[in-house]
DNA sequence: CTGGGGAGGGGGCCC
DNA sequence: CGGGCCCCCTCCCCA
């Protein structure tokens, strides 16, 4: 007995899946793209994912070797089995493919490509010393892949998906907790840099050379800027024109040089706290609804709005609006930019522009040209320098923002104050730093959300709550922590201390917010 | 069902 | 830029 087209539907629900990044537990940065996929199936289809994704979430993947919209139409390929992009039958688009085929291992592909381009007279000469393994027709298993399928095939139909939640419920109900938290283990664990490092993340800050534990201590020094400004390190520290990068020069992992320390086996362990269920598990059961919210992985959550103002965000993440821009992350909203709006699920972060379908998306992206991102930066960065003033503030108070610029104050000057509030600063630096707090203009997006934020260090430290980094480990209970203060907190959970105490009723809490609330039902009312 | 406590997580801000 | 602290939101548990 044998169910009919099982392997086809199952594919065809891994694609609608992947369209809304639902359990997605891997990004693939190519340039200027970031692409969200399922390890399964990526491990599945190339010998080089294979290797790569057991230990890492991120990967990040040679721009020489293949482009965004190349690894679109492989990451097509992977999912359906078809070639869908009409110009997918141009040589020269064979023949980029057949390069990135090679490189990522994807024999199939290659075969295929090299099928086509023989077919059209070509030589496919050029792509074949990189991967001599699959310069062979026949795929490992033996099969053959059929002709090209074009975009006719049913199978790659990213549009119509985004309504249909309904339809996917019964298998990712099973998914969803496994994944989920390994994948949040995984992330917290290591990040993949350029396809051959792991940078490991550790309390004692090891290898943590950014905000996120994304060791960029390797960037190449010809790396372009292009690559730069929008790689991942670009995707964490958005707006340093000296930030470092991430050196895309994989190397398939062939050999022992790319082979990633295995997981901790503190996070192997699923980390439990005692007594309470952590709060990753509880995601579950508002999934189990059908509901595909916009914080699946850990990588998705969207705070919903670009400004939440203070305690607005408070308790982000959980009740956060679908995101949806699972396909494409860029860089720098425009003004008034609310991802996920509407049915517009798939958001241009540049331009703010909202799309029915990843497809849609895809196409509109490639319309933006990096000329077109480095003018942002550029106005970015002037923006950061001159522009983030409250408009209601008073330009004959704040003359020439010497003091948000950071220039020479007077020396002899006793005391730097703010000039909206009068709050005294020990120094300039500090004084601006202050100063931002009152900006309506915030110069630093998340380019995952778009939400916007006064300081970068708060923007990288919302990042990591996309990315699940979570450095910090519970040595009792394995429980980890995006921060260490928070680890710090949690430890008086096993310690029993409880240094808040109630000066009303002496009653003990372990934490002060806590006691601050227990004091607020004291001076209630009621 | 409700209120209080415990705790995870996020953002703002200062050092 | 990271650490630390504060405040807030939220959820879960339990009496």
């Amino acid at each position: 007995m044998e169910q009919q087209n099982h392997s086809k539907q199952l594919l065809l629900q891994l694609n609608q899946q992947r369209a809304k990044g639902y359990l997605c537990d891997v990004i693939i940065v190519v340039e200027n793209a970031l692409f969200r996929a399922h390890k399964n199936v990526l491990a599945a289809s190339s010998v080089y994912f294979k290797s790569l994704v057991p230990h890492d979430n991120l990967i990040n993947l040679d721009t020489e070797m293949v482009s965004p919209s190349i690894f679109r139409q492989v990451l097509d390929f992977i999912y359906t089995g078809c070639l869908s992009s009409s110009d997918s039958v141009s040589d020269h688009s064979i023949s980029s493919l057949l390069i990135a085929a090679s490189y990522l291992q994807l024999t199939e592909l290659a075969a295929l490509c090299r099928r086509k381009l023989k077919h059209n007279g070509q030589t496919p000469s050029s792509s074949n010393k990189m991967t001599p393994s699959s310069s062979t027709s026949p795929t490992p298993n033996g099969h053959t892949p059929g002709p090209l399928c074009l975009s006719s095939t049913p199978l790659h139909n990213h549009q119509h998906h985004n309504n249909h939640s309904g339809s996917k419920k019964g298998s990712q109900r099973n998914q969803r907790p496994s994944q989920e938290g390994r994948l949040r283990e995984d992330l917290s664990e290591k990040v993949f840099i350029s396809g051959s490092r792991c940078a490991s993340l550790s309390p004692s800050g090891e290898g943590r050379s950014n905000g996120l534990g994304l060791d960029l201590s390797k960037r190449s020094p010809s790396e372009s800027t292009a690559t730069e400004e929008v790689s991942p390190s670009s995707l964490l520290q958005s707006s340093s024109p000296h930030s470092s990068s991430l050196s895309p020069t994989p190397t398939p992992p062939t050999t022992s040089s790319a082979k990633p320390e295995p997981p901790k086996t503190s996070t192997d362990l699923q980390p439990r706290a005692p007594r309470k269920r952590p709060r990753g598990d509880k995601v579950t059961p508002e999934l189990e609804d059908g509901e595909v919210d916009g914080e699946e992985n850990g990588l998705d959550q969207s705070e919903g709005s670009g400004h939440s103002g203070r305690g607005g965000g408070g308790g982000g993440g959980r009740k956060g609006r679908r995101n949806g821009n699972t396909n494409y992350i860029y860089r720098q909203p425009q003004p008034g930019f609310e991802p996920g709006v509407g049915d517009n699920l798939y958001v241009c972060i540049p331009c703010g522009k909202g799309f029915p379908s990843s497809e849609q998306l895809n196409a509109h992206v490639d319309t933006h040209t990096h000329d077109q991102l480095y003018l942002k930066d550029e106005e970015e960065e002037e923006e950061e320098e001159c522009g983030g003033y409250l408009k209601d503030k008073d330009p004959d108070t704040c003359p020439d923002d010497s003091a948000s610029k950071g220039m020479k104050p007077d020396p002899e000057e006793p005391g730097h104050l703010c000039t909206v509030c009068s709050k005294s600063c020990k120094d300039a630096t500090s004084l601006r730093q202050h100063e931002k707090s009152h900006w309506l203009n915030r110069p630093f997006p998340c380019n995952i959300c778009g939400k916007l934020f006064t300081q970068r260090g708060t923007m990288t430290r919302h990042m990591r709550s996309h990315l699940g980094l979570k450095p910090f480990a519970c040595e009792e209970c394995g429980m980890r922590f995006t921060r260490q203060y928070r680890l710090a907190e949690h430890m008086r959970v096993h310690s029993g201390e409880k240094p808040y105490e109630c000066q009303l009723c002496g009653g003990k809490f372990t934490q002060q917010r806590n006691l601050l609330s227990h004091m607020r039902m004291h001076t209630s009312p009621s």
